[in-house]
RNA sequence: GGCGCAUUCGUCUAGGGGUCCAGGACGCCGCCCUCUCACGGCGGUAACACGGGUUCAAAUCCCGUAUGCGCUACCA
């Protein structure tokens, strides 16, 4: 059975970086009908905050990414909170203590600081001097730190499911801290206890978490656990190809949101960062990404983050989907409610990659900006509209062409730009054909919207 | 500094020794469709970081170099 899960440190929004993270082990345990979990990892105290774990569940329901088990949820390894767990780690590290591998340290922070400085400048290895290992003491009262003794065949190597082996060496290693002196975990001890308390089978992580895989086997063997399998995907680089941050713009899944990309799309285009489909194609839906996600199709090199292809996609997405499927969106977005509201997203949605454009592209029905076109023309439209009515379909609009046609003598584009203008006010939009019955049926239900013949006398001095 | 990871068109990528003078997508350019803007269709532009090996044959395997990134914390 696969357990996996997604272990978001609660200190902001959620990232795009950790939504791939996030999306990566989804797909993963839907692949293969495992368990996906949220684990919250608030042991930084200083940086951790309950409002910032809403956000980050909020962003993650957002993205449709359901779990199986988590903190506000539970599930039969609660809880899933590592701050509630600080018990759970003390345990643990008394075992360490009494196996022999866990020692208590006494060195303070500046202590500690004074040295590695000492050590970078002699051209040393900044790792602990060992200090407290060699004068064990057991002294409970002191303040101190429960640090963890690199054994002397502390080599390591493990079988990364995207990247293949990788090996470190004992001594790349210093001694390091287990719990801290305030009680609290730090990142390497807790993950390895969460990890085997809720049996998780695949840690698959962000790569900055790699070369912390050497103390975290250590972890497990010292405890004689089974270790997990190991896959760490790439980060996501802005597009300077430094990691992506708040410099890059917009990196939270929230900002998205509200800059109007909608979350199918963002599950396809940050899949796409790093996966690739079997059959190369870059737009598909979430069953077709269950379906076909595995590890080994994952890119191992980091991926720069293209606003230009997300809008795309995001596009993609927005045209694909039934006007009345977009409605309650477009409506959420601009906050225009109309009747006429659906049949003019039809109309214009190929035009738009983002949901807010839509205020934009209908800016031709909810205003009007007189133009000046040829009265002789303008008179023609206004005397055929008078006689026949407003066209209210593609059929009628049509006709009504073929009249002024004859009774202007114009053709072409010669007859279709003034006509546009007159109608729209605009020199660009949908084609008119669509465009003129929307205009006369949104002017009867909306007193706001002035129909066809109005625009054409306003046209008229 | 040490250790680790990475390196194919501007970007995302396919590619697992011969089918690759490298394929797809975004972008860009051009053409078509067309009253316009989009959409759509067609075509074009553009890449195996560098140097050594191994091999009859290397984008693909090995070794170096360079560059980028990560870790080297009582951050995660």
């Amino acid at each position: 059975m696969t357990r996996v899960r997604f272990a978001p440190s609660p200190t902001g929004h959620l990232h795009v970086g950790g939504a791939r993270t996030a999306i990566f082990n989804w797909l993963f345990a839907k692949h293969s009908g495992g368990t996906f979990i949220i684990r919250v990892e608030d042991t930084d105290q200083a940086r951790s905050t309950a409002e910032s774990e809403v956000m980050v569940l909020d962003d993650l329901r957002w993205l449709g990414l359901l779990w199986d088990e988590g903190p506000d949820i539970g599930g039969p390894h609660a809880p899933y909170r590592q701050s509630e767990r600080v018990n759970r780690y003390a345990e643990v590290a008394r075992e360490l203590l009494t196996r022999g591998v866990v020692y208590r340290c006494y060195c303070t922070e500046e202590e500690l600081e004074a040295k590695r400085k000492e050590a970078e400048v002699a051209g040393r290895p900044p790792h602990y001097d060992l200090k407290c290992w060699i004068n064990r003491r057991d002294d409970d009262q002191s303040p101190h730190a429960m640090r963890f003794h690199v054994p002397d065949d502390g080599d390591v190597t493990i079988d990364d499911l995207i990247r293949g082996e990788v090996t470190w060496k004992r001594e790349s290693l210093g001694d390091f801290i287990l719990i801290r002196s305030d009680g609290h975990p730090t990142y390497n001890f807790s993950v390895v206890v969460d990890d085997h308390d809720m049996q998780i089978s695949h840690v698959i992580r962000a790569e900055e978490h790699l070369t912390n895989t050497h103390r975290q086997v250590l972890i497990y063997r010292a405890m004689e656990w089974a270790i997990p399998q190991f896959a760490h995907v790439s980060l996501i680089l802005g597009q300077d190809r430094t990691k992506l941050s708040k410099r890059h713009g917009a990196t939270s899944v929230s900002a998205y949101a509200e800059a109007g990309f909608l979350p199918d799309a963002m599950l396809n285009y940050l899949t796409m960062l790093g996966w690739s489909a079997p059959d190369g194609r870059d737009v598909f839906d979430r069953q077709y990404a269950i379906e076909n996600f595995t590890l080994d199709r994952v890119n191992s090199a980091p991926a720069v983050f293209d606003p230009q292809k997300f809008e795309w996609l995001n596009g993609q997405y927005i045209h694909a989907m039934s006007a009345a499927a977009l409605r309650p969106l477009v409506l959420q977005s601009i906050g225009i409610d109309t009747p006429w509201l659906e049949e003019a997203i039809d109309v214009v949605k190929t035009s738009v990659h983002l949901l807010p454009q839509f205020r934009e592209v209908l800016r031709f029905v909810t205003e009007y900006n007189t133009p000046s076109i040829d009265q002789a023309f303008a008179t023609s439209v206004a005397d055929d509209l008078r006689e026949h009515g407003a066209p209210h379909d593609a059929d009628a609009v049509k006709a009504m062409n073929e009249r002024l046609k004859k009774a202007t003598g114009l053709k072409g584009k010669e007859l279709f730009m003034p006509l546009r203008l007159a109608m729209t006010g605009m020199d660009h939009g949908p084609e008119l054909v669509r465009a003129i019955p929307l205009l006369a049926r949104a002017s009867e239900s909306d007193p706001g919207v002035l129909s066809p013949l109005a625009r054409i006398e306003q046209c008229i001095r």
